[in-house]
DNA sequence: CGGGCATTGTGCAAAATCTCACATCAAGAA
DNA sequence: TTCTTGATGTGAGATTTTGCACAATGCCCG
């Protein structure tokens, strides 16, 4: 039977490509990768890699190999959950995954009451686009605007909120209407519906600024560049900023809580759950 | 995410339940094994075993653990034989378990043959009484005496055997028809058909010696000490052994040549299926 | 074409791990 | 009881593994 370590750093290589970005996920050196992989090879007797100049690829043997180690990995992630799961009272680290926008507006700056109730929490808050794989283990519970589909992963709708167009009072009362300029995102996020919508909406005006961040996106609005689409959490609060009303109006968007199966009924993951609901319920 | 090293130890101490049969099953030092169930509990923060004084005894969160590793232990074994049935051509080791019987008369006198034809073969020959578990690659191929039922596993079946009474010329015609004495297994074999044909027919008479190994059955039988259940191929061929005819005739039983759906493409365990059924169809 | 940039290969010293030997302890047999 | 057997605990030395620093290489981009 092989090394179980060998095979993990194996399987990693094989997903990443390169000993690099494996040995960074692994949290060692490429050597050690690099030399794990090699007793595996040395192991098994078979060739599982072809070192080419600036990269590792996989041989046919080693695609197989790494797709059956692949469940090894997918049951390793259940035991981390299983630990966590097991891990008694309120006390310990919980990770929560969101959209950034969600994350800054309305997580963090409630995050003072969580922790007044659960002193003994300590949150880890990863506000990326990219959605956190629960089944991965790269978060606990995440906020999500879309239902998931992954097995093993429940869903519940929490809330939801509007879009509306904003912009500096200044600028709107100065500008003509069909002069109007627009700022989106850019097009990575081409097929979120409110990006669609104001393509739709500005088919005749300008874009005049393309963004990914959804904070520039207000910074820019604010200063009268132009009229951007935010959640009415980000921009009704704002004193610099002026609703746009049009019809139709933009869409809204569901804010889902969802957790991994497995670790629903741990006494931690709960507290969060329930704190998260709060902070989009009183939103 | 835990070492996947100390979980493999964990998952064997789980299931052999001391420190020291997991050390050896694993190659070892108990010490080792120690360590690494220490190291788990303290990567986890869980305490999975109670140190008792002659016993680590799984707490509940340890059982838990244990279980939802198991499926890692079963993807481990999967690994293997993707590396067993990865190796091409006809050189390597491959392991066949059989009942001692068909090893000792059967396999092992013609093993020359499967030299000759592919030199590059070696044969671990597991006589055993106690049935390999294919899954758990405690052998890549199995003669068995019924079908087996685990998942994963193919079985064919490639022959069968007749038993029948035998004892010594002398004793036969020397000792009258119910003063004859049996040979039989032990109460461990009390479910074996051969077994229970000869409790029913010996239903009045002695039963003189009792013995696991079948071997002994015959050397006793040889001697005049009474009459055993012999299969035919090991009761016909022995001159100083006479058969003795009764009515209804001992049942007979089936050969299966068991192997598992994933190395029964490779080359080498065909090769290894291919002799097995020669030895067992020309007998 | 040349300069970054990221990747893999290598030798060495340090750190972690394993084996080994011995000690201790409990249970069962004589 | 005393002896034997098989289990776990512990420390020292040997072995293995790892990280680090540096070299070499190929790619991308200006």
């Amino acid at each position: 039977m092989p090394d179980w370590e060998d095979l993990r750093h194996f399987v990693v290589l094989a997903r990443e490509g390169t000993l690099s970005a494996a040995a960074r996920l692994l949290g060692v050196d490429h050597a050690t990768v690099a030399r794990r992989v090699a007793a595996l090879e040395s192991d098994t007797g078979l060739k599982l890699v072809d070192r080419r100049a600036r990269s590792y690829q996989l041989t046919d043997d080693g695609r197989r190999i790494a797709a059956t180690a692949m469940p090894m990995e997918e049951a390793a992630f259940a035991v981390g959950r299983a630990v966590q799961a097991a891990k008694p009272g309120l006390r310990g680290e919980v990770s929560i995954s969101s959209p950034p926008s969600l994350a800054n507006a309305l997580i963090a700056p409630q995050l003072f009451r969580l922790r007044r109730r659960h002193p003994g929490i300590q949150i880890k808050l990863i506000g990326e686009k990219r959605t956190a794989s629960l089944n991965r283990r790269e978060a606990d519970v995440a906020l999500r605007l879309s239902r998931p589909s992954e097995p093993g992963l429940i869903a519940r709708k929490i809330g939801s909120f509007g879009f509306s167009l904003y912009g500096a009072a200044a600028y709107l009362k100065q500008t003509p209407r069909h002069a109007l300029a627009f700022i989106a995102y850019d097009d990575s996020m081409d097929d979120a519906p409110q990006q669609k919508w104001l393509k739709a909406i500005a088919a005749g005006n300008e874009i005049v600024l393309r963004t990914s961040d959804l904070e520039n996106q207000a910074a820019a609005a604010r200063t009268g560049v132009g009229l951007a689409v935010l959640p009415h959490f980000l921009g009704d609060p704002d004193p610099q900023l002026t609703r746009y009303e049009t019809t139709p109006t933009p869409p809204s968007r569901e804010v889902w809580l969802v957790v991994h199966r497995d670790l629903r009924q741990a006494p931690l993951v709960r507290a969060v759950m329930e704190f998260l609901t709060d902070c989009i319920k009183a939103k």
